[in-house]
This record gives C-alpha cells, sequence and structure tokens, in this order.
DNA sequence: AGACCATGCACAAACGATTGCGCAAAACAG
DNA sequence: CTGTTTTGCGCAATCGTTTGTGCATGGTCT
C-alpha cells in the first residue's frame, strides 16, 4: 500500500509523467492536449487512491491559497461573531476558506495578523480595523486585496463597506427628541473608533438642531463601561437624564445595570434605546427599541468587492477604483422610550 | 531596491550561502556552529529589509504549519463564538494560528473541513462535531491530533473536553422539583447530540426519581423550535406545566416569546430555566436562573490536551491515551423560577 | 612534518505542485 | 521519399525553505 498520496504516486502507477498526471487533475487536459486515454486513467487511479492535492504546495508554487484572512477585534463580540459567520458563510459558498485572527482592539495584535497573512499568502482580507491610521492597512493593500468592514478610515483610498453611523445615530436621536425626551445621555464606546464618531455627530447634530439639552460620556464598546458611566451620570440624581442611548448591546446592559441598582427602571422613569442587533433586545423587559445594522447585505458586499479585486490582480488589470459605501442602518421600534 | 525578500536574496547580499542565512534565522546557527560574524552580518541585513520567512514554503518543506483547525457547528450562536474566542485567544498565545470552517450542522460540510484541515497541513484540529458516529474524525485523527469539545461520542478513542450535560441538567430538574414545580416540560435541542441526550438522561432521572410528572419535546437549538414547542405545549392548556426547562437559551427566547403570546408570565405563571452562558439573561425580567458551562477551562483543557499531543507527535512518540475529560456545570440562581 | 580534529560554511536534495518549452512519433502534404 | 504540421506527452526549472552531508581551512598533537 504506497502510503504517499501525491502525484509522482499517480505518475509512477499510471506510467505517465507527473506534468501530465498534473494537467488531468487540474482540468487543464485539453489545453495541453492530452489523450482521453490519459485523461481515463488518471482520473480513476486518482479517484483510487483517493488523491488530494496538497494545497501547502500548490500554495507554494501558485501564490495563490484560496484563503482570505480575516480579522476582527473580538470574536467574542455576538456583533463580530455574527459579522463573521456571514462572511465565512460566503467565503465558503465560494470555495474559499477563512484564516480568522482576532486583535482584541489592540493595534499590535492586528498589525500581527496582517503580517501573519501576508506570510501565509492569503488571497485577500477582510478586517474591522482598530488602528487610528491607515497607513498600515494601505501598505499591505498594495500587495493583497483588501476591504474595510464597519470600521473605516477618513480620507483613504482604501475599499470599506461600513453602516451609515451618523444616519443611525441621528435616526434614534431624533426618535427620542420626538418622543419628548429632553435630556438624553449617550454612552460611547471606542472614541477613536470611526462609527463611533460618526454616532457621536448623528446624535449631536439630531438633538443640537433640536436645542436639546444632551451629553456624551464613555469610553469603550463594553458592559462594564456601560455601568460605570450610567452609575456616574445618574448617582448624584435619577432625573439627571430622562433618556440614554446606548452605543452598542453591550453598553446597554451595563447601563440597564446600574439604572436598575440605583431604582431607576429603564422605560418608565428613564428611556433607554440601543445600538446593534440582537435579538436578546426582543426578550427584555420592556423590549429595546435600537439601531439595527443590515450585516448580511454589509458582508455580501465586502465579500463580492473583495473578490472583485483579486479577480482584476489575478487577471493582471490596474487595482479597480476603491469601492467606499454607507449602508442605511434601520430603527427597529420596541417599547423602551 | 530587490524586491524579492527571501533567503537567496539575504544570501546574495551578505555572501553566504542560503543554508547559512537559514539556520541563522531560524535559531539553528550554534547548533551549526556559524560565527558571530556572519550571525551579525545576516541577522542586520535582514532587518534591514525586514525579512519575514515564506510560511507557505516552511510549511511545505518541514510538515508544520503553525495552524490549528476549529470547526464549529455555527459561529454566530453566541455560544460557540465564545468558544471560538476562547480556543484562538490560547493558541494565539502558544503562536499559533486558527484556520475556522463553520459546519452549520452539516455532517457534509463537516467532513469538507476536515478534509480541507489535512489538505493544509494543519497541525492540530479541535471540533465540535455534528456527525453522528466518530469514523470519520477517528480516521482523521491517526493523521492528525484532534480533540473535540462540547461535543463527544460514545465508545470512542477520541479525545474530547465537555461539560458534564448530564450533572447539568440533573441540578437544573432537581432544583424546579425542591422548588415545588409539579409538571415539568423540557424543550430539547438536536436529539441525537450527546450533550443534549445527557441533557434529557439528566433531566429524567432527576424527576422520575421524585415521581415528578415531565415531558421532553423539540429538536433543534433555534428561537424558532422553542417557540414552536412552546406553543404547542400550552395553546391548549395555560396550566399545562408550571415549568418549562429549556435546552439553550436559544430555545428560552422562543419559549419567552411563545408564553407571553399566550398571556403567560414566565417566572409567574410558569417557572422557567435555561442552559447556556449568556450575559442577557441577566438582564431579563426576571434574570433567568441557568446552568452555566466554564468554557474557559474547557477550552483551556482543550488546547493543552492537543498541545502535548501535537508534541508526542512531533517527538515521535506513539499517541497518548486519549483525554476524556467531563467538566461540572455550575447553576446560576436567579428569578424565573 | 604528517596525522588528526574542530571549525565554518556551501552543495544539493528534498517538500509537492505548476508550467514553459521542446522532443518524438504520427499524420499529412508535395 | 522528404518536408511540414499536428498530436501527445515528458523534461526540468521553479516557488522558498530546511537539512544531511561533505569539503576546505586552520590549528593541535606527536
Amino acid at each position: 500500500m504506497g502510503n504517499k498520496n501525491n502525484l509522482a504516486a499517480i505518475s509512477e502507477r499510471t506510467g505517465y509523467s507527473v506534468s501530465t498526471v498534473s494537467r488531468v487533475l487540474s482540468g487543464k487536459a485539453e489545453k495541453y492536449r492530452i489523450s482521453a486515454e490519459a485523461i481515463a486513467k488518471v482520473t480513476e487511479e486518482a479517484h483510487r487512491c483517493n488523491y488530494r492535492p496538497n494545497l501547502v504546495a500548490q500554495s507554494l508554487r501558485t501564490r495563490q491559497s484560496q484563503t482570505v484572512g480575516l480579522v476582527v477585534p473580538g470574536i467574542d463580540n455576538p456583533f463580530f461573531a455574527t459579522l463573521a459567520s456571514v462572511i465565512t458563510a460566503q467565503l465558503s459558498q465560494r470555495g474559499y476558506h477563512t484564516l480568522l485572527a482576532d486583535s482584541r482592539e489592540t493595534p499590535e495584535e492586528e498589525i500581527q495578523a496582517l503580517e501573519m497573512f501576508q506570510d501565509r499568502n492569503v488571497d485577500g482580507i477582510i478586517a474591522v480595523p482598530v488602528a487610528s491610521s491607515p497607513e498600515y492597512h494601505e501598505r499591505v493593500s498594495q500587495d493583497i486585496p483588501l476591504v474595510l468592514i464597519d470600521r473605516y478610515f477618513e480620507k483613504t483610498s482604501l475599499s470599506y463597506v461600513c453602516t451609515d453611523n451618523y444616519a443611525g445615530a441621528y435616526m434614534a436621536a431624533k426618535y427620542l427628541a420626538d418622543k419628548g425626551y429632553k435630556r438624553i445621555l449617550a454612552i460611547q464606546g471606542v472614541p477613536a473608533s470611526m462609527p463611533n464618531r460618526e454616532r457621536v455627530r448623528g446624535f449631536l447634530t439630531a438633538l443640537n438642531e433640536r436645542g436639546i439639552e444632551n451629553q456624551v460620556r464613555g469610553d469603550a464598546f463594553s458592559v462594564e463601561n456601560g455601568r460605570r458611566e450610567a452609575l456616574a451620570a445618574f448617582s448624584g440624581n435619577p432625573k439627571a437624564f430622562d433618556a440614554v442611548f446606548a452605543f452598542s448591546s453591550t453598553i446597554l446592559l451595563g447601563t440597564i445595570s446600574a439604572l436598575r441598582r440605583l431604582g431607576i427602571t429603564e422605560g418608565k422613569d428613564v428611556g433607554v434605546i440601543s445600538y446593534d442587533n440582537n435579538g436578546f433586545l426582543d426578550f427584555m423587559n420592556p423590549a429595546v427599541t435600537r439601531v439595527e445594522q443590515p450585516l448580511q447585505e454589509a458582508g455580501e458586499i465586502a465579500v463580492s468587492t473583495l473578490f472583485s479585486f483579486m479577480e482584476a490582480r489575478r487577471a493582471g488589470l490596474p487595482h479597480p477604483a476603491p469601492v467606499q459605501q454607507l449602508i442605511r442602518p434601520t430603527l427597529v421600534v420596541r417599547e423602551s422610550c
């Protein structure tokens, strides 16, 4: 029993050369005018011994890996988990595999991940960036097609597909204003990140246009941050604000936990509204009104954009113009405000 | 500007041979008695041109890839997302990378993933299996170290680390019984999966021991299944059961949605208890009593077990005895029953 | 001085696939 | 019978790295 299972083995057993075997099995038979007989014998033998090409060797030789690198700031965050799910599904459907990295919100780990992707010859990269400037991503992008998702940079030539966070926050803030809330607190996430900055801008624009009292505080997309800031904001005065806009569902959880501890009932004493898709928000009591992002659509666009770049690259064409797309989120109205 | 960036380029620029350069840069300098001068010159040049080894070539030559394959049934499920997060963190800490695949609960995609892992020369595999029999995993395991997590097979020589689902369900059921509930419904997940079977066994054992009326229904770890089964169970008679045990947090959501539609208040009219770790459960009203699994610990054990196998393999030792470990879950008491 | 050893490095063969090029044999034309 | 074309396939280089082996050189010992 030959335990080797490579082209050379099939070559030996069929009597055809390695190159012929390769050409048959990689579907280039007629391009190289291989005889029907040779094709038959080789494919039969390949089936018989269940031949599978060594993707590492293939990748070394062809400089392609059928792999896309995906780096997110935290796969344990349901938001990014859903994103990863959508993206891997899309990739898998196109015969590509996913190399996953978690930057854990740190630029160093992000860079490591991107370097690793290059070292492994990935064919493309999809990234939720955490760096504060686009330089490194731009450098990588010269060698490997790259598309940003969810977060992006200002004045960059990088492609991205994100939701319109300005519009989302504006909608949410306007909704609160229309409902008659007068003093509105926003608890934000990572201040430097683009989605957060845009949300702040939308929030402030909507409320300042209407002359409604407001405040922004906080600094992380975490439960802990939500709890801390809500405690700080309300512990002196339970009526300091009559509504809270949590910039993520994690922040929301922290906020609610703080409110309850202070004896404030969310939805009744204080209106709450949140960002993020999360089925659980419907099952809280009251169910939480929120801004949902079309993740499925975003993932699909990101992947198809990436593939268009990859194809251009394979064809030796110049890099197509960057695709910079903002998708409108939707307001899902429930009972929390 | 030499745009090549490989050993050959450094070799040319330093005047040393490729092999010497390789040995210096892979830290085998003294093993091969390279002179201090050569080491200095080579490392300096490597730094200067920012050399990074081509991992694909390295992998082809050494048959190692510094990569572990991870296959889960659905990365969008928060439970598996957390698991993936724990595992990638552990791997990354040890200098390994993660090739992620999502089997979407289908055996075919699971097999594809495992084949792909082999084709890519991964050094090890961590899998949440969905197949109904261990055969394929066992075959793979002969070539590549493999550890199952969360789900496992009966009478198999495969290693696994799972939580003790029997104990968890037993605890939950006993808790309900002690609280005085008399007619208890369990809504289960995928019936064939080992965790589910064990939960059913624990549930039935605890209640039958005490002579408490019970029933098990349902067939998927999904919101939809929870909704459907709860509707079916309660729509004829709102008092058909006085407590529900949801076998996952997704099932729980569906159940609660159904109960509310029927005008039944969870926690008051009907006690509810759930499985799974999910921060949101604390923020529902009432907060949900549940069985939590020590995912961090499970991930750590799985990874360290896998590494012990990988090391044995590298050292040419026989495969160590399988590690089959059940970790005790904990009951987190809240107010929903 | 000759034998011997340690030192420091280069040669070249792998790993498993792809692919440009060219060589035979057969077919065909003149 | 010679010259050209077509057909079918093999040779060998290549991707970038690792590693067993061996060859000089220079030093030490007797």
